[in-house]
DNA sequence: GCCGTTTTCGGCCCGACTGTTTTCAGTCG
């Protein structure tokens, strides 16, 4: 998406009615804040074109439908005339002037230099001028020639540093999936558990806030001997590399490629810590301004006013100092949160507690491992009220879907079940294929028998975004269709999501009584956080499912829930935190 | 370039660590 941004702002188009997504505008408004930083322009203005593309990602509106209606898009925060006029100019032609302006005197290639650790736009603007150097590549030649380490400001450390970084291995620079960075975090806090307690103990930043991918680890402790601790930290047995080791803080890298900062502090500024170490960036520096107005100070240590420090031991204190109650981590990302508390407006979020029971589960039928009996047990075990089983249906023959006979059996083997287990339903579902041409993959005739149908698309997800609609659409008209699976049909880091028009479909599927879900599998969790606050804006209620294949991804179903917290979605917004009846009630038939 | 219960001009979050320096700039989070 980024890539296909940044070809359209500086290629001429051919087409007409032409739409820009907020994410293409976003990268469009980062590539120019990067290469502005480079030309050494006002720091300020750098800012204001990362915080507009920060917020046009959080948005959970297309800026082109605002245009589209005549709306101002100067009245939303951080864009004023300028930026507005901008993004109308993106929305009408493709192209930024200013960027291909831009781009004449700074080569668009120094934006990826300053992604090298220890080059920032000073460095590599000094590396351009000095000695032409315009990418990674030609960094890496000038530092075997040894030419770097004579630039001034420049010296052998340095130069020593960028090679040991060409010669690593990258693979795992990216972020990585909440889910890994779980097992890596869980064994980090098990090992710092020997000098500390636990209760000292947080893993803070993007990881806390529940973000879908994380790209490094935070760990926050509270301690009396921080050089102890930090000693014991640098000792942790999968630390390939020391970064920098500090009396309060360190930076180090594990052999996982995993990037952990380790922060010590007294107990007394704990609560300031965590908030400032748990982030967003965003959120805490709308903290501090916040404070500042009020004529006091945030920092890593505490609220202070003048030199004494009126809060700091707890979070909830030092919100409480900015005229704040306590914000959920989920929600600090700067997308209205702090507005929200301010008004006494924050919402309430589901919790994994509200949820009844999974509308998403896969047995040894199609691609699963266990039988319909062990998810039902595993299910009730977990209590839950009731369990879907929907196993896929024949078209996705790579998982042996079911036919209409084998389906018809499955149902029977349910009926029997049923009376015979107590505390627990099973319902009659399956994972309907969604054909190319909106079809469903199953004849009506079993259709009809099922108690819901979770219907997805697995195949031809690369129809235009206006084809993909309309596919939808059409399948949401059946009768029979309840739940649309992995809406975008995404695999982080691996598929991009399905393009469609999503506003349109979201309230396609509100017409017609259907409803989306949030896939818990740590590589979808799909809807993703904007798109569950669209559905929830909008009035959609989603599905909080695991899409489990065996009876342990049943705890899948927390990811979906973080993922549906962050998207500000409450426990009303949710079908299966409803009994069976409540729920039955609410499907079209 | 944005923004306003101090302001429509003059501000814009704050501190740790490193390397190359003799007192600090650059980078990072």
């Amino acid at each position: 998406m980024h890539k296909e941004a940044l070809r359209r702002a500086g290629a001429p188009l051919n087409e007409c009615g032409l739409m820009m997504h907020n994410d293409e505008i976003a990268a469009v408004f980062e590539q120019l804040a990067d290469l502005l930083e480079i030309d050494n322009a006002n720091p300020f203005r750098v800012r204001a074109y990362r915080d507009a593309a920060r917020m046009l990602r959080g948005m959970s509106e297309e800026a082109a439908d605002m245009l589209k209606r005549g709306e101002d898009l100067s009245k939303l925060p951080t864009i004023g005339k300028d930026l507005a006029e901008k993004i109308g100019e993106l929305n009408k032609t493709g192209r930024l002037k200013a960027l291909e302006d831009l781009k004449k005197s700074v080569p668009a290639g120094l934006a990826d230099l300053t992604r090298v650790p220890g080059l920032g736009p000073k460095r590599v603007k000094q590396l351009y001028d000095d000695l032409n150097i315009r990418t990674p590549d030609e960094l890496r030649k000038a530092a075997q020639k040894g030419e770097l380490q004579k630039l001034p400001g420049f010296g052998e450390k340095m130069e020593e540093k960028l090679l040991a970084y060409f010669k690593a291995d990258r693979s795992q620079d990216d972020r990585i999936r909440l889910f890994d960075a779980e097992k890596i975090a869980d064994r980090l806090v098990e090992h710092l558990s020997a000098v500390a307690r636990k209760n000292d103990i947080t893993v803070a930043g993007s990881f806390r806030r529940r973000k879908e991918t994380v790209g490094d680890l935070d760990i926050l402790v509270a301690s009396a001997s921080p050089e102890k601790v930090m000693d014991h930290f640098t000792d942790f047995d999968e630390i390939s590399k020391i970064d920098s080791k500090g009396k309060t803080r360190s930076t180090v890298r594990l052999r996982s490629g995993m990037q952990v900062d380790c922060r010590i502090v007294e107990k007394d500024s704990y609560g300031a810590a965590l908030i400032y170490f748990t982030g967003s960036k965003a959120h805490n520096i709308k903290l501090r301004k916040r404070a500042l107005a009020r004529k006091l100070k945030v920092n890593e240590y505490g609220v202070f006013k003048g030199k004494e420090s009126v809060a700091g031991r707890t979070e909830k204190d030092v919100y409480a100092s900015v005229d704040l109650p306590f914000i959920l981590p989920e929600l600090r990302e700067d997308r209205g949160e702090i507005e929200a508390a301010e008004k006494g407006k924050q919402p309430s979020l589901v919790k994994i507690g509200d949820i009844r029971g999974d509308l998403h589960a896969h047995t040894k039928a199609t691609d699963g491992k266990h039988s319909v009996r062990e998810m039902a047990l595993a299910a009730k075990k977990r209590g839950y009220a009731y369990i879907a089983i929907t196993d896929h249906t024949k078209h996705v023959r790579i998982a042996h879907g079911l036919t209409k006979a084998r389906l018809e059996k499955q149902l029977d083997e349910i009926d029997r079940l049923n009376e015979e287990l107590s505390g627990i339903r099973i319902l009659k579902s399956a994972e309907v294929d969604i054909l190319a041409d909106g079809s469903l993959d199953l004849p009506d005739v079993i259709l009809e028998k099922l108690d819901l149908a979770v219907c997805a698309v697995h195949f031809d997800f690369d129809l235009t975004p206006a084809k993909q609609t309309e596919r939808l659409i059409r399948a949401m008209d059946h009768p029979a269709f309840s739940i649309l699976a992995h809406p975008t049909s995404r695999l982080i880091g691996e598929r991009d999501p399905m393009r469609v028009e999503m506003e349109t479909l979201m309230d396609a599927a509100l017409e017609r009584g259907c409803y989306f879900e949030v896939n818990g599998q740590p590589e979808r969790l799909d809807l993703n956080d904007v798109y569950c606050r669209m559905a929830r804006e909008r009035g959609l209620k989603l599905a909080l499912s695991t899409d489990a294949h065996s009876t342990d991804q049943l705890d899948f179903m927390r990811f979906s829930v973080d993922q549906a917290r962050r998207g500000w979605v409450g426990k009303k917004d949710v079908i299966n935190t409803r009994s069976w009846r409540e729920l039955k009630s609410l499907l079209k038939r």
